[in-house]
DNA sequence: TTATTTATGTCAACCGGTTGACATAAATAA
DNA sequence: TTATTTATGTCAACCGGTTGACATAAATAA
């Protein structure tokens, strides 16, 4: 096992010191074009490899940025993380991973983890509607589609709009007796808001609004159950405005169980229209989120923050209906 | 702008030398309980948090995984990534994201980054079928369902087993047309196993083998064209055998538009099977992999190569045909 | 009482880079 | 010819931890 080469090998061999090898590296002060070709060749010849830790010790930057989500395996998440990763790298950062599974404890250790490897800045987002503390003072910081806290910028999307947007959809079509799935309860989640969109437009309309908490981390099987006392305890139901899509397919399956045809009985609208969604259930009529554009925008508040800018405000995007065969 | 607490502070509060202090925290040598109390007391008053990266120098491990693969925007890679994240958590690592969009050279740079960052082991995947050189020395590697080099550890499936399930499951209930979609076209791709499985059932039930290429990185209007092309040009066309679950989706959008009912017209197998797809598309017939447990297998075999063992042999799991409505 | 063992702690070198301060040779100006 | 500027390169401290070698006080054994 031969020892990892280091700068001072690469001077030796081109016979100059470690200084002008580093100068060579980061194209500081005066080389000659001699000199700069030499200490090339020794690299090239030791398939030297800088140590990228050894800088980042010195230079008290990192250029990592932490991602705090719940996970990865979902269309949403998926999308976002892919896209903060693309956005990222094309700033000259890389990711280090922290897919909380939205488990409070484990978000709290990773963000430990993540601020012990001195990362330059955070993106998080989760439907935790646990306090988690994030007052670390120096870090940059964004959040997606969730308050965290007040002095922290967050990109999201008019979620008050997206629900107003699906309920009169679903009130235009027809339906009378419409259903919401959503969580967390309380109002100021991004949520909470697409309820009170809901909640607004089916009083103005003078309908009941009846709303059923599903949890986001919730095993299938648990929110089917949910999903099955919706048709027990309302079988007058005919369109359910759900709080993301994957809760709009299981609706639909449970659906299906008892019986109901989409869109005839029962018209259903999801939330998110990420790609792989448009791809595997097409038909899906839903409020899309546009994914892309919010790392976009995401990344761009981090940079401004690393660059030391001091960002309190947060950024609202616009949401789209997006109609398919189900409403 | 405060400077961050650095070892040497806690040592002066707590009255110690730094290398006491370090003891405390690593737990080594001789400490005397009230020792201990005083550098915890200080280290919580002070909010002192360890940096990891003078930790990695001299201890020349960071506890980083690399994972390169073609994006996280995916059922099977995104499920994947979730699981490798989760395994490699608990197994005490943490990931640095690349997700290289199956570009070649964005691979390429991406695992030179990830080298310059010392990162302690790498797990790729991508359907590339250029090569990408992997070649170094004393790094631990793991490929999952890739063929990289032959003394790369790779983890896959049994994807001969796969296409021959599937082709089986087609021949058997009434399907005499049979075409797949593939790619890469050579053999010793894991896709080129599924096709092997594909075109040896075919011949051995004396039906014609017809293959459509598709890449995976194409545009979805890029496939959608190819797969036109299949009803174009084969209207005899019974049945179908995607080489996975997104191209099945794709297939069955682009059947509709002819005129096909699935499965009486036509019937559809795909490839993954992955959680994400289930919920979202819940007919589709699949050959499942188990995705959970190749991110399982996979960061046994790094960890044992982090260790010092050396592993070459590959491991193959098994795959399963999930019926659903579609075939 | 003196020698040995155990408990507690400090010193200083090291991991592999970066960079300000400085030295010297070559080129140009006075 | 001497003074000044420009080009080229070296020295050594530093980033923030870790650890082997060593010192000393306290406890125990001879």
């Amino acid at each position: 096992m031969n020892k990892p080469v280091k700068l001072e090998d690469v001077a030796k061999k081109a016979g100059v010191s470690k200084t002008t090898v580093s100068r060579v590296l980061n194209k500081r002060g005066y080389l000659s074009e001699e000199t700069i070709k030499k200490v090339h060749n020794a690299m090239k010849e030791l398939e030297y490899r800088p140590n990228v830790i050894a800088r980042q010790l010195f230079k008290q930057k990192t250029n990592l940025v932490g991602l705090v989500f719940p996970t990865v395996n979902n269309p949403f998440f998926g999308q976002l993380e892919a896209a903060l990763d693309t956005e990222l790298y094309q700033a000259g950062y890389k990711v280090l991973m922290g897919n909380s599974q939205n488990n409070p404890q484990k978000e709290q250790e990773y963000i430990q983890l993540l601020l012990n490897h001195q990362i330059d800045g955070l993106i998080i987002g989760a439907h935790n509607d646990q306090d988690v503390q994030y007052k670390e003072k120096n870090l940059p910081i964004v959040s997606i589609e969730r308050l965290v806290s007040s002095h922290i910028p967050m990109v999201g999307v008019n979620n008050y709009e997206g629900g107003r947007l699906a309920t009169e959809r679903l009130v235009e079509i027809g339906c009378r007796h419409i259903i919401h799935t959503n969580y967390p309860p309380h109002e100021e989640s991004t949520n909470g808001q697409r309820r009170q969109g809901y909640e607004d437009v089916m009083k103005e309309k003078g309908l009941p609004a009846i709303t059923y908490a599903v949890d986001f981390d919730w095993p299938v099987e648990e929110k089917k159950k949910v999903f099955e006392q919706i048709f027990s305890e309302h079988p007058e139901v005919d369109g359910i405005f759900a709080d993301n899509d994957t809760n709009a397919a299981l609706i639909m399956q449970v659906a299906q169980k008892y019986g109901r045809k989409i869109p005839e009985d029962l018209k259903i609208i999801g939330f998110d229209g990420a790609d792989i969604t448009k791809v595997l259930f097409p038909g899906l009529t839903t409020i899309q989120q546009p994914i892309n554009l919010m790392a976009k925008v995401a990344v761009e508040l981090l940079e401004q923050q690393i660059k030391g800018e001091v960002i309190e405000d947060s950024v609202q995007l616009p949401v789209k209906l997006i109609t398919g065969v189900t409403a």
